[in-house]
Formats: C-alpha cells, structure tokens, sequence
DNA sequence: AGAATAGTGTCTTTTAGACACTATAGT
DNA sequence: ACTATAGTGTCTAAAAGACACTATTCT
C-alpha cells in the first residue's frame, strides 16, 4: 500500500514512528462479580432447604481499602482480552473454568481508584455452587460468599414541562453471618427533548472497596433483566435439579413468588425430564431435570 | 486511618510510593455509532417518503487505515468518563449535545489497532436527524451518514451431547451514493456443562478501519432489542410526528413489517396526541404526536 | 393419619396477530 | 372520482395469571 498522509508517510513510516507515550493513559482492570445460589440449613426433615443468591467477595490484604471488602479481579494485560483476564482471575480465585462470563459494563468515573488512573472492564460470572471452592489469591486474605439482597427502597419520578427526571434508591444488603455490608445505591435517568443522560451512583458505599457497590448493582440488574428473556439462569444450577429449584432461583434473583403451573409452562422448553427422582425428603418425590440444548437461546 | 499492611506502610504512605509506571496501559478510545433516521426522496406527490436507519461514518485522513471508513470517537482523557468523552467527540463531529447515548460494550482484542494497545469503549448514540449538520473533525476528511442494512445470512446450530454451538452469519452493508461498504460478521456461541463462550468476528471488514464492522454489528443488534421493550426510538423523532413515522423507524429498524393496529395498540402510553395534522400529501391528513413523558420508559 | 411437596387441569385475563372496514385530504 | 394514506372495530390465537385439585412419599 502506498498511501500517504499529509506529512507524506506510508502507514509503515507511520507505524515506526508513532509514539504510544503521547497520550496519558488509565490501568484497565477486570472485575467479576461472580453469582451463585446456595441453599440454607433445612429447618426439618420435612422442610426444603431455601435458596439463597450469593456474590464472591474478597477482603483485600493491600492498600488501597485495606481490610475492606471487593469485588474479585485483577489488571488485563496486553496479551489478552478484558474477558480472558476476568476467566483467569475467575480461575485463580475460585478455581472453576468455562462458566458463564459476560461483560458489563466498563467504570470509568475519574478518581474511582485513589492510586491512579483505573478503569474497571466489569464482568458477570454465573456458577453452580456445587462445583467452586474458594481460595484466597494474592490481594486477599480473605474470600467469602455473601447473601445478596438488592430491593428498591424509593422511586422519585417527577415529569417537567419538556420531560421527565426519576430517581430510584436501591439498598444493596451483602452479608456473610455477622458480617454486613449495607449500601445505598442510586440511580438517576432524565430526559428531555434536548438532554438525556443516566447516572448510577453510590452515596453509601456501605464499606465496599472501590465503586463496587454499584458494579454489584449493575450486575444483579443485569441479571434481573436477563433472566426473563433467556435461559441464563441454567449456568447457576447443577447437572440434575428439579423445577422447584429451578423456580427458587429463578425467586431469588427476582425477589418475588411465581406461581408453579405458569412457571412450568413457560420453562418446559428449557429442560429435559430425565428418569431418575429425589429421594430426599418425607414427601413425594421431585422428577430430576436437566437442560434441553435444543431450546437453548443464550443470545446477547 | 491507623491500618497498616503487610510492608508496614499507612495508605497514605502506600499511596506515595506507589508506582503506576509497573503496569502495561492500554489506550482507550470512546469509539461511536450515531443513528438516525432519515427520508428517502418521495416518488410522487401522492407517494409518502420511506425511512432509512443510517450510521455517520467518517473517511480517515491519518494513518492507521488512511482514507478508510470509520466510525467517529476519541481517546478517552483522564479527567472524564468514557461518556463524557463520547458526548465531547459527538458535539465536534455533529454539533448536536444532550442527546441519547448509551455505552454498549468495550471491546478489547488484542491487535485491534496497529499502533499500539488500543481498547475501544463503544457507544451507542440516537439523533434526530433534523437537528444534526455533519462537519468534520481533526481527523477526518470527510464524513457521511451511510444507509445501513443488517441481515441474517445463515444460521448454524449443532446440538452436542452435552451442549450446542451456533454460529450466526450476518451480511452488514453501508451505502453512501456509489459508495458501499460491504461486511461479514459472525457471531457464535458455544456451551456445554464444562465451557461456555461468546465470539463476536469480523471475517470481511469490507474496507471499514479496524474492528468497527464488529461495532456497528454490536449496536444494531443492541437497538433491535431495545427498542422492544422500552422507548428509546422516541429518541430519533423530531418534537412532533405521526405514528405512520413512528411506525416506518421501528420497521426500519427491526427490518420486518408490523401490523399498524398493534403497533398502535402498543406504543399508545408513549405518545400523546396533539391538535396539530400533517398538511403535506394529496391523501388524509395524519395527526401529529408528541412523547408522552408520562410513559417513559427508558430504564436500562 | 398427617405434613409437606409434586404435579396437572382448567378457567379467566391480557396481549398479540390478522384483517376488514370507514374516513378524508388533494388532484 | 380516484388514489393513497389515516384511523378504528372486531374476531381469533396465544400467552400469562390464578387457583384448585390430585398424587405420593416418609415419619
């Protein structure tokens, strides 16, 4: 190719002389929140045991937020992609592979890291509980599960003259036995026939390291959003399940009862019934699941 | 703040000695797909214009892809977001501010840029095209809106033993006059109990400058199903229209037809009628609409 | 027997799809 | 009068919601 610029360069002189120093440029971190489902103690021989969403914290053993919790991740290289570094942080973190991993959303608000220049590349992980074992990696003294519940404490919505401003102010609860971590999250949309803009927005971090309260925000929204159109929520459950737990964590993550008949109805196509039962309880017992690929529709 | 770590040293302390130069950094660009909506010429008095979804696309008049499309964008500074950045490149490139824009995904393969290590965080922006006048940038020049057209060409699926794989291909066109660029992306999807993952390719850049075949694919699909389920289309309609126009955006958009008494059925709680009529064509005069803010719905 | 869960049948309500019909401007 | 579009009414089909009923296991 012989084309030229206006300083008269092919795109090899170019290339040789370019300076990558020229432009100041931020860390790029990829942090993972990581999803799973656990049960809690049964109550009775007669009871199920009740599901319970959970979010993979680290308390981290290094400056900045030392002592306090986050989000599990680590700095992409050059080498790879902000995906492939989120499934090696996954990989040392947790020890599993080839879960769901799905990007978020990227933070770039300045000054969220008090070091330097950092933006966070923000994943989403789905894994079934039965298969994780937590380790501690490098940053961490510390790893846990904690339960997660996210629930809208106010709307604000007021419509202008040209438009419309609401606000809605999420309490995001994390909480691991005596262990809780409580953040008020808010976020702001307004519009009008000239300006529109969003704004997510921690005003409690509630002791979460980083803006990581409202990465965890994003995420279970995200999650929330996703479940009823695809079949994501597959990736939290073992090999074989039931529909009653399939339901419950389908409940879990939405924070509000489904009626079985219809939940059936509308996850049939998803699963496969297999021959083999549970032989748990001091009832019936449950038909054991597992998925049906040919109903798949994991799309973006 | 007492807390000490394991070197013995405050966060303050930390803080002072800490190097940001240990690290590789990647230059981050806000790269930009802008849609409108604009008319094609009428064919008669009689005859209504047909819309078409177009992308602005700007000619490269520097190195690398000299002369090649691309869409417009900008390195991302440290004292702004990548939103903010985004709304900066968007006010230079079309003169318009205040309008819809959405971050859509950031894309990091390595080797996406010649020069160096680039990562892209992309957005996606909706304008009214009555309010946009295009004039070029530094960087650029020329720039054009290009008549875009996204359609499946093939689909793939393979049911495994345990799992499937699907591979999507679709043909992306943009046309500007004689100009037409023409781009193949694939999109697949693999999963199975042990491995899970999402590729999205370029196999034909068809002469656009980096991965931005990939980008754009990234945003119509991203406007396809948002536009679904909330009321983000408003965002391409001037103050006042009728729903025959409303109408045209979405099936341009989706690119299939719709049923005119369903389609008013559902965007009813959007919109609000006006005493005001089209007085243009030698047929019945259509009412005009405004937004209804009441009925917003632009949650993400 | 009784408790707890599993699983199904069916009625109602809501939403979407299909299509035909009436209405009204300009030429 | 004719053409092209505007706008509405209504029937049907599909999906979602609600709830009651039957089934089955272990203690």
């Amino acid at each position: 190719m012989e084309l030229r610029d206006k300083n008269g360069l092919t795109e090899q002189e170019f290339l040789a002389q370019y300076h990558p120093e020229d432009y100041e440029r931020p860390s790029m971190a990829a942090d993972m929140v990581i999803f799973t489902v656990m049960n809690t103690e049964r109550e009775s021989f007669r009871k199920l045991p009740e599901k319970e969403l959970c979010v993979l914290l680290i308390r981290r053993g290094a400056h900045p937020y030392l002592r306090r919790w986050a989000l599990p991740g680590g700095f992409v290289r050059p080498n790879e992609t902000a995906g492939q570094a989120a499934a090696r942080e996954l990989r040392e973190e947790t020890g599993v592979e080839g879960v769901y991993l799905e990007q978020l959303y990227t933070f770039t608000q300045p000054g969220r890291d008090p070091r330097t220049w950092v933006v966070s590349c923000a994943h989403m992980a789905l894994v079934d509980s039965t298969l994780v074992r937590v380790r501690a990696g490098d940053d961490a003294d510390h790893a846990a599960w904690f339960r997660l519940s996210y629930r809208l404490l106010q709307e604000e919505s007021t419509v202008l003259a040209d438009g419309f401003r609401k606000v809605f102010r999420y309490c995001l609860e994390l909480a691991d036995g005596d262990v809780v971590l409580r953040a008020k999250v808010e976020r702001r949309i307004y519009s009008t026939r000239t300006d529109w803009g969003e704004e997510f927005a921690v005003t409690d971090s509630g002791d979460l390291a980083f803006d990581h309260a409202q990465i965890i925000a994003c995420a279970i929204e995200r999650l929330r959003g996703k479940i009823s159109y695809t079949d994501v929520a597959l990736h939290l459950m073992p090999a074989l399940f039931t529909l009653t737990e399939l339901q419950q964590v389908y409940e879990v993550i939405l924070d509000k009862e489904l009626l079985k008949a219809a939940f059936r109805r509308k996850i049939a196509p998803l699963v496969k019934e297999t021959d083999r039962f549970t032989e748990d309880g001091a009832h019936r017992p449950s038909r054991l699941y597992r998925r049906n690929w040919e109903g798949s529709n994991d799309a973006v």
